[in-house]
DNA sequence: GTCAACAGTTGTATTCATACAACCATTGTA
DNA sequence: TACAATGGTTGTATGAATACAACTGTTGAC
């Protein structure tokens, strides 16, 4: 096997544990997130994906991986809610942008400020580990 | 402040960056998990909770942070299938214990088995960083 | 100009998840 | 013995997530 890919197996690996911790222990976040926005879970889902940049509703179903009803639907509720606003697609008259108002990004600003608690396991990492892992976040982040 | 709370916060954020990561990009983690499994996520999650040892239903009902009635509900679906089982509790003639049937085991070894690709992020890390994440997992774990 | 493919919308149906009320049996205690 | 608290079960109600069919308007290829 090569260099190349037993590094992106021993990645994927790493990946998993992340994963099965996360869900594991993830507790309340879920339900913490539905409480202080008073949203649906997936409508918070919609509302991450169009941080970053404007998104048609076919380009965000696919990041949500469900279907252009399902996006439609979610558009029309953040919508009403203020959260969202369409526009035309300058290039394709078919599709529609969808992009974050104010409202939106002040939303999304509070589900990031959500804090859990850490599980105890996390907590009782040694400074010096804890340090390091916060870096290999940051760099994932920055990447 | 005093170090130790500030070390509890330092670990809350890390934890609230690694919750972030994973809901962001978990993609379809929990969709291969029912597809593999063929039962509902939830399910799923009241498995996971019995993998260490047998537990009452209160117990696992407060595990999966639902309430009593989801709990019995979930137990008589897992029964039928023949994946755990419920016995009387030795010292408390209202309890009853939940244990997984060495058929329930392998369901959980299954799930554990799903393997997800790491995100594009996570598997640009240079090899020494992955390694000392993974280092750090296997520390969480075993605490 | 026709026609297939694309983008979005509307409406419907189904399964899941969750919460609550009401109930029975057991336990421990006043 | 009477009573409150615990552990579990049954049933009901509701909202969320997901999938699918059918439709309109737009585009690009032929």
């Amino acid at each position: 096997m090569s260099a190349r890919r037993k590094a992106a197996r021993e990645a994927d690996q790493v990946w998993q544990q992340l994963v099965a911790l996360v869900m594991d222990s993830r507790g309340d976040w879920r339900r913490q997130v539905i409480e202080v926005t008073g949203l649906p879970f997936s409508r918070v889902r919609a509302l991450r994906r169009l941080v970053d940049a404007p998104l048609t509703l076919a380009d965000l179903a696919y990041a949500m991986s469900t279907d252009a009803p399902a996006a439609t639907v979610a558009v029309n509720d953040l919508e009403r809610r203020g959260l969202v606003e369409r526009y035309p697609h300058p290039e394709n008259r078919r599709a529609k942008l969808v992009a974050l108002t104010p409202a939106g990004k002040q939303m999304v600003a509070r589900v990031h400020a959500i804090s859990e608690h850490a599980p105890g396991a996390l907590a009782a990492l040694p400074a010096a580990e804890l340090a390091q892992l916060r870096r290999v976040l940051d760099a994932m982040r920055s990447a």
